[in-house]
DNA sequence: GATGAATGAGCTTTCATTCAT
DNA sequence: TATGAATGAAAGCTCATTCAT
């Protein structure tokens, strides 16, 4: 039975591991990471793996834990500056930081990303959504005249989902054909003018409603 | 070494074993997949595969080739059709499209993309964004006046690259905030919006430009 | 999920294997004993065992089956014999069948036996102990004035346990301070002992009770 | 390297870890039963076993010790009552004591015994074997009529040996088709039987010899 | 060509033992 | 003296791959 960390050097050997994890897993693959190379790459013996780790797969899960609190750290503490911001400088600005997040420590989670990336529904999407959800609250308040935006949940469901996959696949893509700040305008502009062409829209229809 | 399936026997089994390996990575995954499993599924010896092919990841690759070859056929099928009509529909058909793809045979598609898809830059999604580039241009040809749209090449990175993920994350999410249809229309009127958007700013700059 | 063996060459891969776990637990015990030396005196790979075992224990419970069942066709096998002789005699056959039975191929079983007996309530032990009633059931159809005897069920659940044990601890003492046949001697005339006194008792409680 | 236990302290921490071996043996048997679990149960710190003991197979040496004296002790203290006994009466309360001994502290002995009782011959059966022929020596000078029995050796032997494996193999068995007391009756009886009639042999003789 | 028994490298995991604190 | 984090040899077991039939 694992241990919990309590210890100074206790939890300098867990992070051990956890990096060693991201580090193996971003060159090799999850199906090729044995808990030798952890090991090896953290500079620890095999057995302390499991002093700390019920099994490989808990490692696994303690990562992918890292990489989401430190996703939903850095989305959290840009919200209150997004929210100042008009949609498609909101959206610059995110997709800025996701790239400069991603590519931090020579993009060992961007690297992490492309070989753990999966579709199987997980607690870690669920958490990213929440944060994102409340980023798009705080944003509604301060520009409460975009409440009445016509199917707001599809369009920040295709603009989360969408949008961070198809910046990750940017990133990783060896040979693009456009660069990141094409990709990034386009996505900022898309929002934009919808949100733009709805109001229109609705006014439109209101001076309708009201002229007939 | 694996000979070239010239016969009708060798065909049949070639296509037994790599509908063999559909289903097994849709039921258990990439990793819990094994050539035994596959064989029996098959209904063939273990042996006879490594007669079609070089290795496991052989059939893994022509899995692959398989769903890309299947899905470009399904979009290429359609391009005349959606080159008629107008950006909206041209997406609410296509995505309408894709999710039948996924779903078809009892979603092994989709169950498969589910297990495998990773964001490990492959030959396959050369391919399919070869056809979608295609029919981007069969739809410019037959709608010229789209084709002054500033960055056409970003808005469609995001709408391929992101639409089908968002897509594949709705099918397969158990508890899906929002309907397929709120998802899809959502893509479709972001896509026009934008173009009217751009439109109407070209139509604004122009104007502005004569009166000058 | 291992095959059941139905081929010829199979036949002989299983034997081969559970006669290396008789060679291997009695040379140096069930604890030491492991899956690669039981393959490498079997001749066989450590795969191999795993096509036919579920696992390592399931070797050993196939041992403890054809132990079992070999020694349970040994007695009854001599049975209808058994039931023609005085107790004594019975009891000396039985004790020397037992001794070679033990002896037999190096002392193969007696070794295995020496590693493997434990007090674990186990299915061989219910098994014989079948075989050893059905023996005593057979002896008292043949001779009936033994059925009066006080306490039969007692006295042959102490023939039966205690002598099996004491007959492989003597066997394999090192240094014992008896011959073989001083404590075969010694447990047949014990039990006749028993008989003769139980039926003298009788005797003279009978005339008692007639005189009285 | 283990110092010896000279101070109190220590010699509390051994018969710790020497409890703490027991009970862990007789719950989990002897495989199971790792360094850890001692430690933990014991109340110390794993490093402390290494402190008082050479590696862990000293410390089942030093169970199977402690287990021998106690047992030996136990005999020797009945050894002058039993000396006034009959035969049988001397067995019946030998066996009630083994049973005792056995059951005492919710029958860790006997638990213990069922997971680590072996036939490997050990200085343990040696001990025990001492003290029952010192028990027999000192019955014989008590009873000097019995010393003219013949096989007495082969009698004990197979009292001795059969008799405490017969006692722990109903002790221990879930669904016994015999009690106890007819068990230790069995025994008792057997015994006294034997004597009887090898001195009613001999009286029969020696008139036979005289009257030639 | 088709088979599946056989293989063994290599995986995850355990645990007796050590040693810095 | 007492500790328990760290170790790594070695265990049980899997499975892609081969090859005699």
């Amino acid at each position: 039975m694992p241990r919990s960390p309590k210890q100074q050097r206790s939890k300098a050997t867990v992070d051990a591991i956890i990096k060693a994890g991201f580090i193996c897993v971003a060159d090799k693959g999850l199906a090729a990471t044995t808990t030798r190379h952890i090991a090896k790459v953290a500079g620890v013996g095999v057995g302390s793996i499991y002093e700390y780790f019920e099994d490989k797969e808990a490692i696994y899960l303690a990562m992918s834990e890292v990489f989401t609190e430190d996703l939903a750290q850095m989305i959290t503490d840009i919200t209150p500056r997004l929210t100042e911001e008009t949609i498609a400088n909101a959206l610059r600005i995110l997709l800025e930081n996701l790239k400069a997040f991603l590519q931090k420590e020579d993009g060992l989670y961007l690297r992490y990303g492309r070989k753990a990336a999966s579709l199987e529904y997980k607690e870690s999407q669920r958490i990213i959504n929440n944060v994102l959800i409340e980023l798009l609250m705080q944003y509604l308040l301060k520009h409460p005249e975009l409440a009445s935006l016509k199917n707001i949940p599809g369009v920040s469901y295709f603009l989360m989902h969408g949008g961070s996959y198809a910046i990750m696949s940017h990133l990783l893509d060896p040979a693009p054909t456009i660069t990141f700040d094409e990709l990034a305008e386009a996505i900022a502009t898309m929002a934009e003018s919808y949100a733009k062409q709805q109001l229109a829209n609705e006014a439109a229809n209101n001076s309708a409603q009201t002229s007939s």
